[in-house]
DNA sequence: ATAGTGAGTTAACATTGGGTTAATATGAAA
DNA sequence: TTTCATATTAACCCAATGTTAACTCACTAT
């Protein structure tokens, strides 16, 4: 059953019907939106899996979009791809930095779109695994327990998380409200120096070089060699 | 070596393909099935040590294929696990109903999965023989009592199952949820302190160190050296 | 029956340490 | 420099847990 949702953006309505047409044949959930603001109403309330998103569009063209559409956490999973014109390569740049994931080259080959969006969505269901073990650092959730080369370090609870979240994807930055969403809850409501302090305890029993600092951005867990 | 047997069903060939490939090449048997009857046939040839079942399925679908397969006595020790979409939580209980150990949520995400899978695998064989010895302490069914370093001290029910339960697990954290739902019963309800008070009267018997409190989680036991 | 006994539970209050905040320092970027 | 984000420290708060004693109930001995 691989009823996967897939949001289609263009101004091309041609080019929507022509997809949509396909890509439901092939099992997906298919939504589109003809301009940005329309994709970025849809997106929110459809909660798609995969968007591909136009770069060439009036208004609001697809990077911005894209930055939109990035701004809802709903959609942090949500792969985004964009479709251009062969030969616009700036678009590539660009879109990586509003946060897309792949690009798509038009004229569309239908038979390339599909494997392309397949390899896409398997790819997402892989890369979201989780790791919980590195060189050097595991953690235990049985025991409740980090080792760190062997040694076992208890930690308390909200440190636990953090330190858990934070190896879920090492080098990976994560955003502070990312971190407020994950371990404290979207609801609660905390202080912004909370996060610090708890990252300066972990720090403090785990070694300060396991978590870096993004000014501006957030924190990341990176295997120290050594 | 871990080469336990694994059915996978499901009507997703590309989640069979998927899920096949990775587990294959973690060291497990695998076979698969397309379909509720197919996987009852296979089930009874290949008697598996876990079965992953989808809860939706034509014909056939998870519940109902799981009350079929736990009709045949030789499957009696063979876990199920159902696969359900995120959500769809009526599936718990229905699942459980029909025998089910344990459910994964889709989108699956490897890790999650595989670490899943060995807790699962582990934790049927150990539960075969449930460790009721450490160094320095014994419990004793037949008597009902514990022989700590030589001497035997004498427990009520509740407390000797409380002690019986955490030590099956050493270090491991039992959660209140979980001492409740095995030491008392799911249906029963009691205060919140009951669980405090027995733990006070155990340690008061048999020492505090070993009984850990992880503030927040639930309860461990230590071995304690000296 | 009556009283005694002990397990199990609850109620009331005490304590603790995890979690939070406030205040101040530091340091990087503009 | 100035500014803004993060670091650091210590003090504070409170929910989770600890503790004690009383209460209930089943069972037993008188």
């Amino acid at each position: 059953m691989n009823s996967s949702k897939i949001l289609l953006v263009d101004d091309d309505e041609d080019i929507l019907d022509l997809l949509e047409y396909n890509l439901t044949k092939e099992g997906y959930i298919v939504q589109t939106a003809l301009n940005g603001k329309k994709a970025i109403e849809v997106a929110n309330e459809f909660i798609p899996d995969l968007i591909i998103l136009d770069v060439m569009m009036p208004e609001m063209d697809g990077i911005e979009t894209c930055g939109e559409i990035r701004k809802n956490k709903q959609l942090a999973n949500t792969i985004i791809t964009f479709l251009t014109a062969r030969g616009e390569d700036y678009s590539q740049i660009a879109g990586y930095e509003a946060g897309a994931d792949d690009y798509i080259t038009k004229p569309i080959k239908p038979k390339v779109l599909f494997s392309k969006i397949k390899g896409l969505l398997r790819r997402a269901s892989i890369e979201a695994e989780l790791i919980e073990e590195t060189a050097s650092m595991k953690i235990d959730r049985e025991k409740y327990v980090v080792i760190q080369k062997g040694t076992e370090i208890s930690l308390p609870k909200k440190e636990f998380e953090l330190l858990a979240l934070l190896m879920s994807r090492p080098n990976n930055v994560f955003t502070r409200e990312k971190i407020f969403a994950t371990v404290w809850g979207d609801d609660i409501v905390v202080g912004d120096r909370t996060i610090d302090v708890h990252i300066r305890k972990l720090r403090e029993k785990i070694g300060d070089d396991y978590i870096k600092t993004v000014k501006g951005v957030g924190y990341k867990f990176v295997e120290v060699e050594s």
